[in-house]
Order: C-alpha cells, then sequence, then structure tokens
DNA sequence: AGCACGCCGACT
DNA sequence: GTCGGCGTGCTC
C-alpha cells in the first residue's frame, strides 16, 4: 500500500497524506479528489511515498485521480513551494491559487481547439534602434541563462522596442516569454501592439477580468508550451511554462505587482526567482526603479541598462515649481498654472490636471458644531461625491445621501472642505465655459468599457482639459498633451509611510511623461509650498539617479529597505485591544526564539485603526540579514498556528510589505 | 476556512 | 419534549 502526500486548499500549514492503491510514476503534480472531514477536496498530489508519519487509521483512502489533466511539471511544483515558504502561506493555498478558478474545480474548459491565432497578417515593422536600445539588447542577447537587467529608461526612451526585440529573439530560438505588467497597463491596445508585433506568435493574456473558461485554456496553452507568449498582471508569474526562454517586467516598481490579501507574494520578486530557477534572463524596466531594485542594479546584482533619450523625435518636458506660498490659490491653481491653461487653449492643445483625490471634497462638515463626516465600519471620512449627491467611504464602500443639514446639531451651514477632482473639474467648467473639461477617475471609468470610451474620448481631441487621478498616469500616449499640472502633491511629501516619497517621485514622473510626447514640447508644472524640496528639484532636473541616491542614503542610515528585510504580523478584530492582545503574545512566542539577528518592534494599532468594522494592530519584524529573517518566520508562524485565539480575531504574515 | 458536534434558552 | 443559537475542535 503506498502513501500519496498532498496539497489542499485549506488554511493549514501542512500536508495531507491519504492511502493509494497502486500509484504510477506520474501520479506526483496530478489532481486527486480525496475525502476531507465530512465532504471531498481536490488536491494536488506532491509525493508518493511508501508510509505516512500518520498513524495508520487516520489514513483514509483516495476517491479519484483526475486523469484527463497531464501532470502539473516539478518546476512548477517548485514555484509553488517557494512562494508558500517565502511568504509562509499554506502550500495548498499557494497551488489553488496558482491555478485558474475552473481547474480549482476540477474542470476542464469546454472546447478545446486551436484557437485561430497565428497567421493574423503582415508584421508590423519595428521601428529602428537608437544606440543605446541596440547597446541594451546585445547585453541582453549575450547572457546565457540567468540574469537579471534593469532597464532604467524615462518615458519614451524606447524601453517597450526593448522588451518586444528580446521577445522577438527568444522566439526565433523557439522559446517562450512572459510579460508582466501592471493591472492598468494591461489594455486592448497593448495587446493590440504585441499582437502586430508578432502575428505568427501564438499570444495568450491572463488578467483577472478575463473569464473563467478563457483563463483555463490560456493556462493550458501555456502549460501544453501552444503558447509563445504570455501577456499578463501579476497573476501570470504562476503560468507553466515548458519552453520559458525570457521574463519580462514592465513598470516593475508598481504596486500592483504586491497582491494586498491571501497570498502577498509580489510577482516580480517571484519572476526574478523563476528567472533564477529556469536559467533565463529577466529584464526589468522602468522610468522610476524602486529603490530596491535600484540599490541591486548598483551594488551590481542586476545588470544596469540605461536609455536616456527619448526614441521619439521629442524633448523632455520643462518641469516647473511653482512657489504657492505667496499666492491666494483660485479654486487650488495658482496664476501660472492658469496662464499655462488659457494658452493651451488658445493653442488648441490638451492639458492634464494630475490630483490624486478622487470624489468632490474628502469631507463633509458642519461650521456650528465640528461634525464631520465620517464612516461608521472605518476610522475614515465619508468623501463627498457631488455628481451623484452621496457621501462614500473609499474604504469600504458605505454610501449614504448628503444630509440636507448637520446631524447632530440641525445646522444648515454645512460644506464640503478640500478639493478632489469633481470640485476641480467644476470649478475649471466655470472658469473656462467653452472649454470641454473632462474627468478621468475610478468614478468616470468604472468599467473597463468606460475607461476605454474615455480614452478614445482624449485621443480623438474631444478633450481640452483633463482632469484626473493616476488611472491617466500610466502607459497612454496623448500626443495633444503638452501640459500636465500636479495640484494637492505636498501632502505625501511629510506622509509617516517612509515609501511615501519614492512613490510620489514616480508618480509625478510617471504624469509629466504623459506631456510632449510627439511634436509638440511639453510642460509641467508642479504646485508647492516647499519648491525646495530636493524631491522637486530632482523632479525639475529630470534626476532620478539623484533622488534615488538621496533617497538610498535616508534608507540606510534610517535602516530601512533595502539595507533591513522587513515582514508584518497584522492582527484584525472587532476591538483593537483583541488585536493587541494577539499580537503581544505572538511577541512572547517570538522572544523565545528570536536570536540578535532579527529585530522585534512592539505591537502598535495601524495608522487607519478601523476598517470595515475590524479594528487592526501590527507588529513590525526586522533583520539585516534575509535568511535570518526567513529562519525566524518559518518557526514563528509554525507557533502562530498554534496559538490559542479568539473566533473573531484573523491575522496573516506579510512578507516585504509596501506599506507599514 | 468549513463543518461537525454539543449543550442551554424558548417555542409548539 | 425539540428546534436552533454559536462556542470549540478537527480535518490525513
Ligand atoms: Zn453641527
Ligand atoms: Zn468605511
Amino acid at each position: 500500500m503506498s502513501i500519496v502526500r498532498v496539497a489542499l486548499d485549506v488554511p493549514l500549514p501542512r500536508l495531507f497524506d491519504y492511502r493509494a492503491e497502486d500509484p504510477a510514476g506520474d501520479w506526483v503534480g496530478r489532481l486527486v479528489r480525496v475525502p476531507f472531514g465530512s465532504g471531498e477536496k481536490l488536491g494536488l498530489i506532491l509525493q508518493v511515498l511508501d508510509q505516512s508519519d500518520q498513524p495508520p487509521e487516520k489514513l483514509r483512502p483516495i476517491h479519484s485521480l483526475l486523469t484527463e489533466l497531464p501532470p502539473l511539471p516539478a518546476d512548477w511544483i517548485a514555484l509553488c513551494e517557494f512562494c508558500a515558504r517565502y511568504y509562509q502561506h499554506p502550500l495548498g493555498e499557494v497551488s489553488s491559487f496558482a491555478l485558474p478558478p475552473l481547474l480549482r474545480r476540477g474542470k476542464l474548459p469546454k472546447r478545446r481547439l486551436a484557437r485561430p491565432q497565428p497567421g493574423r497578417g503582415d508584421q508590423e515593422a519595428s521601428p529602428p534602434l537608437t544606440t543605446e536600445q541596440q547597446v541594451a539588447l546585445m547585453a541582453i542577447g549575450q547572457t546565457r541563462g540567468f540574469e537579471a537587467f534593469l532597464l532604467h529608461g524615462v518615458t519614451g526612451s524606447g524601453k517597450t522596442e526593448v522588451y518586444l526585440r528580446a521577445i522577438e529573439a527568444v522566439l526565433a530560438q523557439g522559446c517562450q516569454a512572459l510579460m508582466l505588467v501592471p493591472e492598468i497597463a494591461l489594455t486592448p491596445q497593448l495587446e493590440g501592439r504585441v499582437a502586430a508585433r508578432f502575428p505568427d506568435a501564438h499570444i495568450v493574456s491572463a488578467h483577472s477580468g478575463v473569464a473563467d473558461a478563457a483563463r483555463a485554456r490560456g493556462f493550458l496553452e501555456a502549460f501544453e508550451g501552444q503558447a509563445d507568449i504570455v501577456l499578463g498582471t501579476r497573476l501570470s508569474v504562476f503560468m507553466p511554462l515548458p519552453r520559458l526562454g525570457l521574463i519580462v517586467v514592465d513598470e516593475e516598481h508598481d504596486a500592483s505587482f504586491k497582491q494586498q490579501d491571501g497570498l502577498r507574494y509580489s510577482a516580480r520578486d517571484v519572476a526574478i526567482f523563476r528567472a533564477k530557477q529556469r536559467d533565463v534572463p529577466i529584464l526589468l524596466g522602468s522610468a522610476t526603479p524602486s529603490l530596491e531594485t535600484f540599490h541591486h542594479a548598483r551594488t551590481g546584482r542586476y545588470r544596469l541598462l540605461t536609455l536616456t533619450l527619448r526614441a521619439v523625435a521629442a524633448a523632455m518636458p520643462d518641469v516647473r515649481i511653482v512657489d504657492t506660498r505667496r499666492e491666494k490659490l483660485q479654486d487650488g491653481m495658482s496664476q501660472a498654472l492658469i496662464a499655462a491653461l488659457e494658452l493651451r487653449l488658445a493653442r488648441g492643445e490638451q492639458s492634464l490636471i494630475f490630483l490624486n483625490r478622487r470624489g468632490y471634497a474628502p469631507v463633509l462638515a458642519c461650521t456650528a458644531c465640528g461634525w464631520i463626516s465620517h464612516c461608521r465600519r472605518c476610522a475614515a471620512n465619508l468623501v463627498v461625491h457631488l455628481a451623484d449627491r452621496r457621501l462614500r467611504c473609499h474604504h469600504c464602500g458605505l454610501e449614504t445621501g448628503i444630509p440636507q443639514a448637520c446631524p447632530d446639531c440641525g445646522n444648515l451651514d454645512i460644506h464640503p472642505f478640500g478639493r478632489g477632482t469633481q470640485r476641480l473639474e467644476v470649478a475649471l467648467q466655470e472658469r473656462f465655459p467653452e472649454a470641454r473639461v473632462l474627468r478621468v477617475d475610478r468614478d468616470s471609468a468604472s468599467s473597463p468599457k468606460k475607461w476605454q470610451a474615455l480614452l478614445a474620448q482624449i485621443h480623438a481631441g474631444e478633450a481640452d482639459i483633463l482632469v484626473g487621478t493616476q488611472m491617466l498616469a500610466k502607459g497612454h500616449d496623448f500626443p495633444k498633451l503638452t501640459l500636465v499640472g500636479v495640484v494637492g502633491a505636498d501632502a505625501a511629501l511629510f506622509a509617516a509611510d517612509f515609501r511615501a516619497p519614492e512613490r510620489l517621485f514616480a508618480q509625478l514622473m510617471q504624469v509629466g511623461g504623459r506631456s510632449g510626447r510627439a511634436l509638440l514640447p511639453g510642460e509641467v508644472l508642479i504646485q508647492s509650498e516647499y519648491p525646495d524640496h530636493p524631491l522637486y528639484q530632482a523632479l525639475a532636473d529630470h534626476d532620478y539617479s539623484r533622488f534615488a541616491s538621496q533617497q538610498l542614503h535616508e534608507r540606510e542610515q534610517a535602516g530601512f529597505p533595502p539595507f533591513a528585510h522587513q515582514a508584518l504580523l497584522r492582527a484584525e478584530a472587532p476591538s483593537v485591544d483583541q488585536s493587541l492582545a494577539f499580537l503581544a503574545a505572538a511577541r512572547v512566542e517570538a522572544l523565545k526564539l528570536a536570536g540578535e539577528a532579527v529585530m522585534l518592534y512592539d505591537p502598535v494599532p495601524m495608522r487607519m485603526v478601523r476598517r470595515m468594522s475590524l479594528e487592526r494592530a501590527q507588529l513590525l519584524v526586522e533583520s539585516a540579514s534575509r535568511p535570518a529573517l526567513q529562519a525566524f518566520l518559518a518557526t514563528w508562524s509554525q507557533l502562530l498556528y498554534e496559538l490559542k485565539t479568539p473566533r473573531e480575531l484573523r491575522w496573516h504574515l506579510d512578507v516585504d510589505p509596501q506599506e507599514l
């Protein structure tokens, strides 16, 4: 009698053994139906063994083997095992997550006919390369096996062209390429561009918007080697790719590569593991690399390839910091910005005002008693959405109507305070009645369809002034756009999070890059009360390296990443005392095993304590040594599972957390 | 996380 | 008497 060791989608940090009659040699990697408790579950066979460490009477026989699907390859299983180990997550949950939902339930997609993919016509001509692009491609082409490259190049310097050429080269060798892009960048336009460039390649798109059947089909096409290119969001880092030859991570600094719930993985970091594991090169591209990546490039762990020039015939935009200390702003805008807008309107060019705050105003307040609109489920204000006359919580979705009078004192004099995109839109429309003002944020672009419609409208030149959040910052080329105004950026300058400046710089650099891409020179006006701040000065000089060096210096002084490695234990419960009590108990356990290499902080309530009626707290763990942190987390998390906790308390570990 | 079992309150 | 509330314990 043999034993199979199975990974099951349950939140338990262990595998489960079952009896099996006569397992064949190819059982490892297959899906299997097994009895579990009172029901049945689908699991993944990880090992076939002679005996179990469980007492024989506990062992139950498997129900059935899923033979429709070939066994998942060993390297795919190893990838899941790495994620389980690194992110301290149950292996069964990882492998389940790595499968498309349909396969997770043991179903296969209906028709698996080879889609009429290849042969879409003529290949789109590739533009000529700049010397810098040639140098980069030469370096990439010369590697044999694993090597990580950081392709650092400003917007318009032709990073995408380098990706496409590098992909072309691996396809020519009969290999597959995996290209990861941020959620917001995976648009029909990008898919179209890749498809036009590789008319004979079989391209699979993978993101959460793809329907279940199509996603499963894409997975199988990648798995069976029919797919040549997988283009997708962070999910697609888990695609099995037997002929993998290259991984590309575009906008590698983008926050959407880190999953913020469940398995809290960073697709960029998992991609690096994968490239190493499969011994293939990986290309990380960005105009504003994450400081982690930039640090690795500086210290020689990654190879730095730089594109300094705009490949398109256009100069860098002129970036000016507008000092707003001495000036009375009009609707949040300076004279300089208003004049610049007028100029663009007169010339028939487009302008964009970037304000990273949606809604009409961040809060509604009573001038008599001090009441403010707050969410009863969260420690947050309800945001005024005047466009649909609602108050809305941006954290839990709670909605109410806008009260006519103060709910506390009955005062009729209640006002929206502060400014969001809706208010700016209204103000601009009043100031420039003849201009076509278009707001682009998550509210106006609530579905992919509406988003595409807005983009089409912008491209057709049917808008003069765009008001938008970071949605507008990424990946879209607006040829008629020559002015970018930035409003209200200072708030992020002094945020509590040590990564806030890094994010702000990246965001402003990116949104600034929207202006003047084609033949018209661009201008960027950033309004600030701290015009001399080094972050703005570096932006004005287009000097990412100077900013990054200064930030890295500060991080080193403070002992922050990338000079330290962090993990966060978070807890949430109906009361913050419960959360803190759990963390205190966890800390006691940790003290028993933490050596000097691992630093344990005190449990503290989270910056926004209450969210969706749960009160949250966290405990930071830090070490200069990654292996020391990993070893500590492995034992600690085992102890945490054994800790007795109230039913209503939930906890998780976040390795390499993005926000503290 | 599910899902069973189990032991006390109020309803036909 | 029993229907059902959710506390606690287990899942190979
Ligand atoms: Zn009041
Ligand atoms: Zn809320």
